[in-house]
RNA sequence: GUGGCUGUAGCUCAGUUGGUUAGAGCGCUGGAUUGUGGUUCCAGAAGUCGGGGGUUCGAGUCCCCUCUGCCACCCCA
């Protein structure tokens, strides 16, 4: 084939591929979020990528909608891919809960799609992580979702990040009260810009898009401007929803909320009470929830969710309350890539065995073959070339350690186990048997912090 | 979707007012007495200068379009 007719590799705009060593922090960082959703008794679940599209158009809001990417199947059918879990979640709720009985708690970690501009930690092909429980509306509920994210945070290595809670039901309270309950979207939209460009540009949108009168906008940003500690926070909310039956559940929430994290455990500070948070969604109706990385909030938040009274509605008479929250795996590991906190490794497997003699292939894959089955990561160059070279390969991919073992060595009964990031070396027995003095050898190299 | 910036070897970048076969560092491949890497030395492969069109005797260098990346708006993970 001629250079002029071969096609360009290229990958379409806001898609991506994952090298090893883009891929090996990823695979950790699912796994991580596997291992504490579990740990809560969440169980997996998957659904199809492509749904009906009546299934996922208008469920976000209109801008959603926009995002969806959508196209008629080869049965003339239309279709969409998943924007997010949360609606496919509703679609299999409805459909399953026969089967399933409440309450549900399921984690689903996979990909969704969305066609909006990209952006650093915006993609458009991107992989959440959700976790949710179904078909409860007790404050325990919203509790373990805060905990699970503070867990989970912790796991990851994170020692400064902030989860910023509000409840719905406070601004919706207010906004009953003053009248604009009607135009609560124009005006928590607007509200919802207050961190990033102030209150007097708030008040501005406030009173365009939504017609609030500047008493009406100044009494908004008077909630959203209360600061302090999370119990002064709410001593200041409560004369501020005072007549408001929504408000003063909301509140109420809060402070319970707030108090069964703190004796679950929860370090003060880790939650904080933010009124001004909204969330864009329109299914939330309760508590919502958003996560700050303190190091670099400008990325946005990494972790975000809430409650949702009938989430399923649109599919089932059934009413099916929930509350859960979606880590946003692929912004974060964006976070933790400008953080320094990405290992730069290209390999799994820590061990190394050279192929050094070439006639010794069966005793290096037997010699391998012991030390997997110990549980070890192991990997076998598969050329004969120079121990030089196979060395320098060794030390660029990130293993830690070598074994060498040529004429000499089988003769002595022993491999040459070699520390890469020293270059110490010393010579373990081995037989062909008995692989323990090597794993020992192997555990201690791998154990000393480097 | 709107606006701004950007795009030269795998990566980071040079490339003079448009003028002969486009360079460097790192990386990669191989070598420097046939068993030891991360330091050194030598050699090599690798770019239709993101793509297309235009202006010009001549364009990596100027103009238009398009794609990509980044930033802002919007929205959000």
């Amino acid at each position: 084939m001629s250079k002029t007719q071969r096609i360009t590799p290229r990958t379409l705009k806001g898609f991506r591929d994952y090298l090893p060593a883009a891929m090996i922090p990823r695979e950790r960082l699912i796994s991580t979020a596997r291992r504490v959703y579990r740990s809560y008794g969440f169980s997996p679940v998957d659904t199809p990528a492509l749904e009906y599209l009546e299934i996922l158009a208008g469920k976000g809001g209109e801008e959603t909608d926009k995002q969806l990417y959508k196209f008629e199947d080869h049965g003339g059918r239309w279709v969409g891919l998943r924007f997010d879990l949360t609606v496919p979640l509703a679609r299999f709720a409805a459909q399953h809960m026969a089967e399933l009985g409440t309450p549900l708690k399921r984690y689903h970690i996979a990909t969704v799609w969305r066609g909006e501009n990209t952006q650093r930690g915006r993609y458009r092909e991107f992989m959440q992580c959700d976790f949710d429980t179904i078909g409860t509306r007790s404050v325990a509920a919203d509790v373990e979702t805060a905990l699970v994210i503070h867990d989970l945070f912790g796991a990851l290595g994170f020692e400064a990040f902030t989860i910023r809670l509000n409840h719905r039901g406070v601004l919706t309270g207010l906004l009953e009260r003053l009248d604009l309950a009607d135009r609560a979207v124009p005006v928590l939209r607007a509200l919802d810009k207050l961190a990033k460009v102030g209150p007097v540009a708030v008040a501005d949108e406030m009173k365009a898009a939504a017609g609030a009168t500047d008493a009406q906008a100044e009494e908004i940003l008077r909630l959203a401007a209360i600061e302090g500690t999370n119990d002064e926070i709410l001593a200041q909310l409560e004369p501020l929803v005072a007549g408001s039956p929504l408000g003063n559940s909301g509140v109420a929430r809060l402070a319970e909320l707030l108090s069964a994290v703190r004796a679950a455990g929860v370090a003060a500070g880790r939650v904080k009470l933010d009124v001004s948070i909204a969330r864009g969604l329109d299914y939330y109706t309760g508590t919502v929830f958003e996560t700050l990385l303190d190091a670099l909030p400008a990325i946005g938040s990494v972790c975000s969710g809430g409650r949702y009274d009938n989430l399923a509605e649109l599919y089932t008479n059934q009413e099916l309350p929930g509350v859960g929250a979606s880590l946003g795996l692929d912004r974060l590991l964006a976070a933790m890539e400008e953080l320094g906190m990405i290992e730069k490794t290209a390999t799994p497997a820590p061990v190394f065995v050279a192929f050094f003699d070439k006639n010794r292939l069966h005793d290096y894959l037997r010699l391998a073959a012991a030390l997997r089955a110990r549980g070890l990561g192991v990997e076998l160059y598969p050329d004969p070339k120079k121990l030089g070279q196979q060395l320098k390969y060794a030390d660029r991919r990130g293993h830690r350690v070598a074994l060498i073992a040529g004429e000499n060595e089988f003769t002595a009964g022993t491999v040459q186990v070699k520390d890469l990031a020293t270059g110490k070396m010393q010579d373990v027995a081995w037989t062909g048997t008995d692989a323990g003095p090597l794993v020992e050898a192997i555990g201690r190299i791998l154990g000393r912090i480097s």
